[in-house]
Formats: C-alpha cells, structure tokens, sequence
DNA sequence: CGAGCGATTGAAAAGACTCAACCACCGTGG
DNA sequence: CCACGGTGGTTGAGTCTTTTCAATCGCTCG
C-alpha cells in the first residue's frame, strides 16, 4: 500500500499542535479510502503496517474481553492519528479499530512515518511528549474506571462523546454505548432515562443530546 | 540536586533490556538515597526535575480519586525507573511516588537524562517503543478493571504482586492492596479468606504466600 | 407480511459496599 | 510488669447497585 504524501502535511499539523484544519473535501488526496460505518480498520493480532490519518468520520477502538465482551478503549474522530501506538511499540495490535459511521481516513506507510519522523528532531520529541502525556491521562482514567459508579461513568462517557460529535447529537448504538461504559446494555438505557427524566438529555430513537452539559458534568463527580 | 552519574549505567541496562544487574550494595553511588518506609518521593502537582533510578525496595504510585479514595496505578520495584513520563510530558506530576518498604534510589537530573538521550539515537528509538508498548498494555489493564470482577481482579493483583515481591511473601497493608485492586478493604479480606479456603494462599499476619499459582491464575479467568 | 435486530422493561439474584462492632497486636508510659 | 491506647485486621448484617434472564416492543429490510 502507498501512502497519501499529502497527508503527510495534515500529520505535521497534528503534531505540532496547531489549529487543526477542517479535513479537505474540496482537495481530494490521492491514497485515501472512504469506508462505511462497520467496516474493519484493523484487527487485533495483525502487523502494523502504517498509521491512518482520520480525515472525518468516527472510529472506535476496542478489544474483547471477558466472554468476548467488547470494551471501547477510546473513540477517534476527525484530526486524529490512528493506530501509531502498536505501529511504535513493533507488536501486533492488542486491539481492533472499526468505523462507526462513514469514514474518509488515509494511510501513511510506517516507512514514510518514520522517515518523516527522522526528517526533525523536534517532531521526534513531540511524539515523546505526546505519547508520555497520553500514560498519565490514561492513569487518570484508569482511576475514573476503577472508582466510579456506572453512573457516573456513564455521565463522563456522554460528556466525552459530546466533544467527540462536536457538540452535536451523539449516534451510537445503545450496546456501543455500554461498551465505552463498561456495563450492560440494560443498565445503561435504565441510566439514559434517569438523566431524560432530569432533564440532563434529550432522546430521539437512538440519538442523544446534551441539553444540560452542566449538570450532566456533576453528575460526573457525585 | 545532582545526578549519580554511575546509575546513568543502570539506565543503559534499563533501556537496553539487559539483564539487569542485581543492585550493587558493594560499590555506592554517591547520590544514592536511602528512604524509609512511608517515605515520599514525589507528589501530585510538583513538577519533575528528574528521574528515580530504584536499585532495591517497593514503591507506590497512586493518586486520589472520589472522596480521596487512593488507586494504586503501578508498582515500582528494584531495577525500574520511576517518573520519566511525567518529566518527558512536561507536566506537573498527576500521581503521587510512595515508599512501602525502605527502597534505595537514585535521582537523575532532567537535564542529565536528555544528554543522554540525545547522545543515542537508538535509545530514543527505545524510549518511544516502550512507551508506546505500555500504552498497549494500559489498554489491557482498563479492559480487565472495567469487566473483571473483584475477585478476579483480586488474583490479578496478586498474580503481579507475586512477580513483584520476587516469588517471595507479599507483604502490604490490606488497605493498599484494595487500593491496587480498586475495592473496599473489607471486601479483599473477605476474598483473601476465600483463596485461603481453596488452598490458594496461605496468610501469615499481613504477609500473603501464593501456594498455587496456577490456580491463582484461574481465578482470573472465571 | 414476517424475520430479525436493537431497544426497552420487569423481576429476581448476585455482587459489592457501608457501617458498626470487635479483635489482635504493639509500643508506651505508669 | 501490666494497663492503656492506637492502629490495622476481621467479622457480621443490612443495603444499594448492578447484572442477569426473560419477555416485549418497534422498526427496518427483504
């Protein structure tokens, strides 16, 4: 597979952390691919090959646990960089990524990740930076999961969502939803109906709005 | 502070997945520090001027949830290196650094461990890949605190406890070892019976032998 | 129109937590 | 030497949360 050269300039935004450009309808770029919702990214157990520049679209990244239960690990959408964390580390994918609606994404060969990543030192110590950060949010994750009820897990999954669907209505299936929670379907559409009945959010079939985002934060906490 | 140069060795061996040595009480280093139990090494909100190089002893790394609850995020034990991630995101610490038996480190200045960072292109290369390698097993862990139940995720922890402690008796308060498994501390008690029961473990005062590790690691499964 | 899937509801059971009390050990000071 | 107080460990009982299982509903697609 070749890799799109002019997305190698989306991943120099990317990292440098500058305003990040609205991904390019208007100029197509050459090596991208657009995938329909439930089409397959990659698969746990494969060889990374490349990273996956996100031009639009949302992606969830999973695994399997107990039972086969599915646990979202972390959602991606529009501006990210996908699949770079099991690219670096040289083994296999520990997890499976999956569009969850259509999807425009690109694909950059490790070898010209590299060797963009060789081409400057300071995007290199960015990538460090970056990938540092990213353990201690995971640290403080890993605490919200540990102690938080679902309720509260499930307040701090819609707010995240929210910022993932640019404050627009959350669309995600009902199981998916209880995957980013971790809990069960049941239990989380019985919580959906507490934050309707509080007036925190508003229900249309299965898409979500976030019609009190303060409250919706407290609930987070308490 | 200054660094021990002679522990910048260590790190080599550290990066480098060596052997390592075991840590020489035969020839000090002269910015070695001996601490007691209890004692801190670093706390949430201060901003990291180095690394800590632990050549013997236990330590903690554990920050506060709801209601102060603590969760243990990671234990450090003798030949790793201790607060790099913080350094290298150039934040502020998010977790807290405690001693739980007397531990011997050794501090290694920021600007010491970038000297020698620069001064080998292949450690970087080495530093990503382990970053990004933990990221995937930070992965792993949420997915087995998210879906695991608490006693399953009790043997976990003592599976890795086991390693930790060297094969020998695990020797914490049962209030930390709730906090690494993310319950009550009556609950863990009540487990420890259990696997006491089941010939599992053997409890003597607060040390916990494993007696049967294979079923120990059973009982993380189902 | 019927099959099938996702969403929803209800009821019961299991898992975990909280609170309160009690025990056991240990060091201190009388 | 022993009573005392304190800390950490343990136990019991009751309660709340969350899961599980079973059944129903509603919608879409062939």
């Amino acid at each position: 597979m070749n890799s799109c050269s002019s997305c190698l300039l989306e991943i120099d935004h990317f990292f440098n952390e500058k305003e990040r450009k609205e991904s390019s309808q208007d100029n197509p770029h050459p090596f991208c691919s657009s995938l329909a919702r439930y089409d397959v990214i990659f698969s746990e157990g494969s060889y990374p090959k490349g990273v996956f520049y996100i031009h639009s679209g949302i992606v969830k990244v999973y695994k399997h646990g107990i039972q086969g239960k599915e646990q979202i690990i972390q959602i991606f959408k529009s501006g990210d960089l996908l699949g770079f964390r099991a690219m670096l580390s040289e083994k296999n994918y520990n997890v499976h990524a999956q569009c969850l609606e259509q999807t425009d994404i690109c694909f950059i060969s490790k070898k010209d990740f590299m060797t963009y990543l060789d081409s400057n030192p300071l995007i290199r110590n960015e990538l460090i930076r970056g990938l540092s950060m990213e353990l201690q949010d995971r640290a403080d994750y890993l605490t919200d999961m540990a102690q938080k009820s679902v309720k509260q897990r499930t307040a701090m999954s819609l707010v995240i969502l929210h910022e993932i669907y640019n404050e627009k209505e959350i669309n995600l299936s009902r199981e998916d939803l209880a995957n980013l929670v971790g809990t069960a379907t049941e239990t989380l559409i019985r919580l959906l109906k507490e934050f309707k009945k509080d007036a925190i959010i508003d229900v249309s079939g299965r898409k979500i709005k976030i019609v009190n985002l303060e409250k919706l934060k407290e609930q987070t906490l308490a």
